[in-house]
DNA sequence: GCAATTTTTCACCGGTTTTTCACCGCTCGA
DNA sequence: TCGAGCGGTGAAAAACCGGTGAAAAATTGC
């Protein structure tokens, strides 16, 4: 399901170049050309991001981030021909989470809308994988529903190389960052740190599925929930 | 207590005219001078909000952004004297909220902090936990109606811990926000401080509900009251 | 200035984690 | 075929962490 934009100007010209531009980086966009219509497709339309223009009828841009932060934290882009430092900092206490001065470069406000977006997101905190579930942001693994009690420097390495899912790391790579770069050549914390991990994770510690060991490079965790039976 | 920002910068001219500002608007204000420094500093300080420059020795800012991304959502502004739109395109994909190409006006670098660290806040003032009750704007703690007396140090620490419910503080963390950057290795502070919350604030101070600790992590307090009757 | 409270300091205990080391089997390449 | 290097295993030693108690030092209130 794509992201919605809102875009609000009553300038068809600058409508007519946005919106297209928005539409081909996969987003749906509904247009609003003054503050009264702007509010009520707020309401219908429940959008993930506002564009707003400043100079509007019937209800000005600042007027409109007001009603809008009232009930909402819905993310808002000023962009507006206005570039007095009055203006942006209005707009930005305001509740405005960025402001762009026409003219402005279209990669640069698409680039804006991406981090705008992303800031909302709630950090993918959560990865599934199988009976496996780890959850970044409280810093605790579930297996089968149920809480493994990791210690620090276990949850660290398995952290390291979750991040880096479906590439390969390197036990030096592990060491570096999980000890720190002194450590660089003490790649045996690793074996013992690998060990405790399977033991505590893996359904059959002894034939691993999430963290698989690519011989002679180093570990990768198996995001791929598959499992592979290997017929040895 | 204040928001804490980190300035990255090796101009001594532009940290010099930045930081005094900060700190005249009521933040705490570190400082790191190349990108090591600023992924040093950014452990050890746990800002609030990062400015970053792009064009630095030992590690440029993309490179600093893609490293703090890797673990954390600490918002990032960079500044910067490249304004070309490749630079600022490159800069919010790569984990930047927003840009702000030197020379800026200063009003505006402190709306967009403002902006940026408004997106973050949640601030809720009443907290309700099974028998307890902290109320973050009269700065006072109900048990079952009744009024704890807590000495600052000791409301600070519960502030502390509360403010991150349900996520881990470690000792150095609270030992930071609550006695200050210089005392961070004095975490036994923290250990006093945690037993007389304890005495003060659970049913059974030696089975804690509510401050929990994680061992080898921190503690946490536990919003939901729901009370783990642990099998063994 | 004195008494009560609060904060800091320190040493100890029990439990867990981390580190270290020796050994084993396997694979690759000479 | 053999040796070297890599990864897995096991177990003991060392380090660490959090809780406790108690006393010294600092702060506060009267």
């Amino acid at each position: 399901m794509s992201q919605r934009i809102l875009v609000v100007d009553d300038d068809p010209g600058i409508v007519a170049a946005i919106s297209p531009a928005l539409r081909a980086q996969g987003y749906d966009v509904a247009i609003a050309s003054d503050g009264e219509a702007a509010l009520h497709l707020f309401q219908q339309y429940a959008p993930d991001l506002i564009l707003l223009d400043l100079v509007m009828p019937a209800l000005n841009g600042i007027a409109v981030c007001q009603q809008i932060r009232q009930h909402s934290a819905t993310p808002i882009i000023v962009v507006s021909v206005k570039g007095a430092e009055a203006d942006i900092v209005t707009a930005l206490d305001n509740g405005a989470d960025d402001y762009l001065v026409k003219p402005f470069r279209l990669s640069e406000l698409l680039a804006r809308i991406r981090a705008v977006l992303r800031r909302g997101q709630t950090t993918q905190a959560r990865i599934y994988c199988a009976d496996l579930v780890i959850d970044t942001n409280r810093r605790v693994v579930l297996r089968e529903g149920k809480l493994v009690n990791l210690t620090p420097i276990e949850y660290a390495v398995l952290a390291e190389l979750v991040a880096h899912r479906d590439g390969v790391v390197t036990a030096r790579q592990i060491v570096q960052r999980v000890w720190g770069p002194q450590y660089l050549d003490s790649t045996d914390y690793v074996k013992g740190v690998i060990r405790r991990l399977r033991t505590k994770l893996e359904p059959d510690p002894s034939h691993p599925r999430y963290i698989i060991t690519e011989p002679y490079v180093g570990y990768r965790f198996n995001d791929s929930a598959t499992i592979q039976e290997s017929a040895e």
